[in-house]
Formats: C-alpha cells, structure tokens, sequence
DNA sequence: GTGTATGCAAACTGTTTGCATGGAC
DNA sequence: GTCCATGCAAACAGTTTGCATACAC
C-alpha cells in the first residue's frame, strides 16, 4: 500500500510523518487486539523516535477515523483492535492469553431489545465483551492465562 | 433492618462502625447504579466524617460479600450496582440519565456461545452492558441527559 | 515559509495503599 | 486490652495536555 494511501486509510489524511506510518504499520500488522504500549512497542521496533503522547494522538485519530475501534479493557489498560470486516454491526471474542481476536455477532437484537422496548427503555449504546481462551492458548504450553472471573 | 444483620448482609460480618453502617445503608436506598463519589455523597448526608478511601474499602468488602456488583463504567466512572435479583445470570440496562437499572436476561449462551465453541474459544469471562434512556427519562422534562455513542 | 505533528515532562483522573490514630468488641 | 477500621495524604497507573521545536508540505 502506498504510503499516503496508508495515511488516508488510517488518518483520514494529514501529514506523513515517520512515526505516524510507523503506527499505521503497526496496526495494519497486528493481528489481534492490542495495548496503547503493545502498540508503541510494535511502532517503535520500526522507528524508536516515538513518544507515548504520539500513539495516544495517533490512536485517537484512527479512531476518529474508524481504522480502529476500542474493544474492551484487560488489567486495566485500553484494547484496541483494527476491525476488517467493515460496516455490519458485530462483537469480538478476545483471547485473554494471546490477544487473538475471533468476530462474533450481536446478541442484542432478539431477546434482550424486546425486553428493554417493552420497559419503555430506549438503548443508546451497549458494550459487549467476551473474554476467554482460543484454541491454540488452550492446547497445551501457549502463552501464560491470565486469571480472570464472572461466568 | 437490625444493624448487625445488614453488617452481615452488605460487608459479611465485621465492626459496625459509623461509617460501614451509613454507607451500607445508603447503597440499601439506591434505588440504580451509583458511582463510588455518589456513595460517598449519600454516606456523607448520614454521616459526614466518612473519607473517600473508607468508600473504596467498603465497596471491595461488599463487592466480596456480593452485596454489590459492577455494571461497566460511565465517563470512567465505574459504576456500582445492589442487585436483588439473587442467583441467577443476568445483566442490565442502565439508565443513562437517571442511573435507573432494568434486569435484562444474559443474551449469550444461544448463538454467541455456540459461534465460540465452534471457533475452539472457550469463554471465562464476558461484559454485557446496555445503556439507554428509561420510560420517564424520554418523557420529557426528566433528568439532563449525557451524550455516549456507539449503536 | 507555514502550520501540523512531535517529544518531553508535567498535569490530570480515578483508585489504591502506608501509617499512625481511634473506636468496637 | 486487642485489633479492625478509619482519615489523611502520598502513591500509583493510564491517559491527556502545554509548550517549544522540527519537519512535511
């Protein structure tokens, strides 16, 4: 991809600096979801002049421009995932070991939104996170789990 | 409510200090989702010698006691919940601007979950959270509302 | 040349923790 | 008299922002 065509897809535009094509790589090579610092590192091992204020800007711009999409927290810190599979409305199912994401529909929309319209409830926004570990995390010596809880 | 038995019903046992009690009592008049500052406010009108970190403590012993739960954040808030609906799984829809909460039954275990096993995804952990406006919130001159996005 | 994007470091937020004191049992 | 629970303030983590500088256009 060329690299303006690069700045355009994940920028929406502006100026082709070193490190925001560094971060737009990065993304575009992540496979999974990912840490503002995953992200960081990543960006860094192909140009080290990068600030932590520079991911979190760049993050916030290919949100804007919707090259990414928030998915969630782990420990704390934010997850972000680059979602290829365009406009239809759907989840994710992070793998909390590796970070590989699975897509999965919206479970909204049969039982739950009948519920919510006949409590005369108007849904605005909803958030649903799924957690849990892939097969490759569970066939044996994958990465360390992490210890998590709620059914 | 004899002050021993909501000492053992919102923190398990312990002191029933001042401040335990004022707090227990005001997330037992909740009537919604409240955030950590709300409760201290609420404590605070019953009992105003009660520090914000005595607020923190006492919602991780009743989070332990499962006299409250967690249902998601809002402007990195986290917000808290009294659930009376016992056992059983479920979720809820909250009210974004009067803080309202409605049970709404967990939408996994249909398609979604079948759609993660076929993928060799085992499930540890998942987040349901649906916010929206309630009945008497839309009906006018209810309560401001606050802008949140996302289908 | 102009103005956007950057690095650094300080500020900010919600939350947690250390420590000496006070009060419930 | 014990020892749990508290207040205060400092610490903490992730994220955001101010400002002077550098570089893409």
């Amino acid at each position: 991809m060329d690299k303006h065509d690069l700045m355009r897809a994940a920028f929406g535009g502006g100026r082709a600096s070193s490190q925001r094509l560094a971060i737009a790589a990065a993304t575009a090579a992540e496979s999974g979801a990912f840490t503002a610092d995953d992200l960081a590192a990543s960006a860094r091992a192909e140009d080290p002049r990068i600030g932590l204020a520079t991911v979190y800007r760049s993050i916030a711009a290919m949100l804007a421009s919707g090259w990414l999409e928030r998915v969630g927290t782990r420990d704390g810190h934010a997850l972000y995932l680059r979602c290829t599979a365009g406009e239809h409305h759907h989840h994710h199912l992070v793998c909390t070991s590796c970070g590989r994401v699975e897509e999965t529909p919206c479970p909204l929309g049969d039982v739950a939104l009948e519920r919510a319209a006949r409590a005369g409830f108007v849904v605005t926004r909803h958030e649903v996170n799924v957690y849990g570990l892939c097969r490759s995390c569970l066939g044996g010596d994958g990465p360390a789990t992490r210890t998590d809880a709620e059914p």
